[in-house]
DNA sequence: ATTGATTCCGAAAGCGCTTTCGGCGTAGCG
DNA sequence: CGCTACGCCGAAAGCGCTTTCGGAATCAAT
């Protein structure tokens, strides 16, 4: 059946110019472009090494040329059980910016938290890739300063409370809960509730400082703010909602840190015979897919997330190739997309 | 500020060796658990090894060891827009799998479909990894054949037809659908309407036999049975489910061959009133965490992919390390969830 | 015709690691 | 005491590619 050859004998650079009868040197130069190689003899390479199909080693050309060419995405460990919906289209985005170069695209992650350290540095060690996407930093994030210090090019998808000396890429979560805030207190609401991340995720601190921020500029006060910290999750959502839906003075709208928890929290309003957009406004922040089917359709801050692979790509091959890390530093606004779960503030509710 | 040397100058074998007065074979044979170096020099060894930070090169040791000590996920082409949530879950199963050998993952996508040979076949000609991970094949599959002729071992996540003589993980589609027809029927409907995927997709196929075959167990014709196929989208499935569902003698349960266009169909009963899991059965498939939160909440097979990475990892290892492809193929079943989206069959509309 | 500048290619070293082979020294055997 | 037998390590080749350097041609210029 497999009646050919077994030993599939690669072609390399050496068979490749024994059978043109030219050095190893000059085949790889023909390849390469080089312009000390003649038009002809360059075609008569490039022929040759289509017709037997010839491809590099990468591992050779790497150890040669002393550059990994290849950048790692460091997956961030999935806290909460929910799958993250947006890695997809990440790497998708990073891979069409790295495939420009042809370079490899690895995907990493730490066995567990503790480890993040050590895998950092055996990846800045070893050499095995010239450049690193770091997804959601902490507020205090030790593997940037890692990859600092091992000089080891690096954007974020997000940035670390102290941001200035790196590249990232981030939306501006603090505005974006700024103005959700003004949107409800425009919409008439008064009392406020927020189901809140986990902090120690920068994100989740700067989304809260933008609702704290957003009920001073409208001339709340503190008292006017409900807060509930919960996990990334339906669940999480759902309780932490409970917790304040059934307080004495409950707020007339939840602001959801995630749509993954503002979903959990529309349950909790249905579980009460609560309609969301008329009792109580609900509003979360992502965009995701999964809110234009929830129950009601979700009102939310869309983050675009549609090219930043490519962005975050494009930036760390700017780096590599030298770029200040400063100058890469890029904040997009989210956008208020409404759909069906916020609505003005009911009269009465605002009396007890 | 960086008073230190610039140039980072890194610990290899060489330094290594010199510091510790051996030379580089001799620590590299104490650093690999060679049996012929001596407990007391190969404790000395690691330890300065430790200590000096010294990991190996990568690219210099698949060289000289003259394998690749990666493999590749093929990521498929986003067809519909949707991102796809599974794939951060099954790259983090991979991941885990691989690093027990740690080994590299690294992510590709072919820059146009029509590329896709020329992609396989340079990973298979230039070594980059030592196999391949294939998602959701098609039907008939260039990719497969390529890889084969390749000699790459590889593992596909799903089947295609003729899937005898490869290593496979795949959930039984056909079964499931199966299952879905004798649960409806069982139900009291009658009069089924199915909305299906584009039958390259082999897994789209299956299905589709699945619920042809279900009609035919149960005694019902063909004319019982609508047929519409859609993108795999919300879209999609909303307009297929309107075409079934505006039609003389609609049907009163809708099978959906994902969980997205299953979504979709339930916005099509929505805008015309209807109540799914009362007037219209609607029953999706993937166990999308999303069905939790549609409205009403969506009925479903669950397909098992919680360690689905993990599994075609260690498929893939075994794989290489000469198992028989034969001996490595894995059919799962799904299981039904039911929700609020599924119900018996007034007694009124089957008889118009 | 001599020189100098070009053009194009070969020779060779080297990237950092692995692995085979051989040889030194010490222990065990008769 | 001489022999083999190990245990342990060094020497060296080699993985497939890149890149510097130099040299043989060819060409133009004097």
């Amino acid at each position: 059946m497999f009646g050919e050859d077994l030993t599939v004998s690669r072609v390399t650079l050496k068979t490749l110019a024994a059978d043109l009868g030219l050095t190893e040197a000059t085949v790889s130069r023909a390849l390469n472009d080089y312009d000390d190689i003649a038009e002809q003899t360059r075609l008569r390479v490039r022929k040759e090494a289509l017709a037997q199909g010839y491809a590099p080693n990468p591992s050779a050309r790497r150890l040669a040329r002393g550059t990994a060419e290849a950048v790692a995405y460091l997956m961030p460990a999935n806290q909460s059980g929910v799958s993250d919906s947006f890695i997809g289209q990440l790497l998708q985005g990073l891979g069409e910016s790295l495939s420009k170069r042809k370079w490899d695209l690895l995907v990493m992650q730490a066995p567990a938290a503790e480890d993040e350290a050590e895998t950092i540095q055996k990846l800045a060690r070893s050499g095995t890739v010239s450049g690193v996407v770091l997804s959601r930093p902490y507020k205090v994030d030790k593997r940037i300063k890692l990859l600092q210090d091992a000089r080891l090019p690096f954007v974020v998808h997000g940035r670390s409370s102290d941001c200035s000396d790196y590249a990232w890429y981030d939306v501006d979560n603090t505005k974006a809960f700024i103005d959700i805030v003004d949107h409800l207190v425009s919409l008439g609401h008064r009392r406020l509730g927020y189901v809140g991340a986990p902090s120690y995720l920068n994100f989740a601190h700067q989304r809260m400082q933008g609702v704290l921020q957003g009920i001073k500029y409208n001339g709340l006060s503190e008292a006017d703010l409900l807060i509930e910290i919960s996990e990334m999750n339906d669940l999480g959502g759902e309780q932490a909602a409970s917790v304040m839906l059934d307080c004495y003075t409950p707020p007339t709208a939840l602001i959801c840190a995630t749509d993954i928890q503002a979903i959990g929290a529309l349950a909790a309003l249905r579980s009460r015979g609560l309609r969301a957009g008329v009792d109580v406004s609900v509003i979360g922040y992502d965009g995701l897919f999964i809110g234009k089917h929830s129950n009601p359709p979700l009102t939310t801050m869309a983050q675009p997330l549609a090219h930043s692979g490519r962005i975050l790509g494009d930036m760390l091959l700017a780096l590599i190739d030298g770029a200040e890390p400063k100058s890469l530093q890029e904040l997009r606004n989210a956008e208020l997309v409404r759909r069906m779960s916020d609505g003005p503030a009911r009269p009465s509710q605002n009396k007890p």
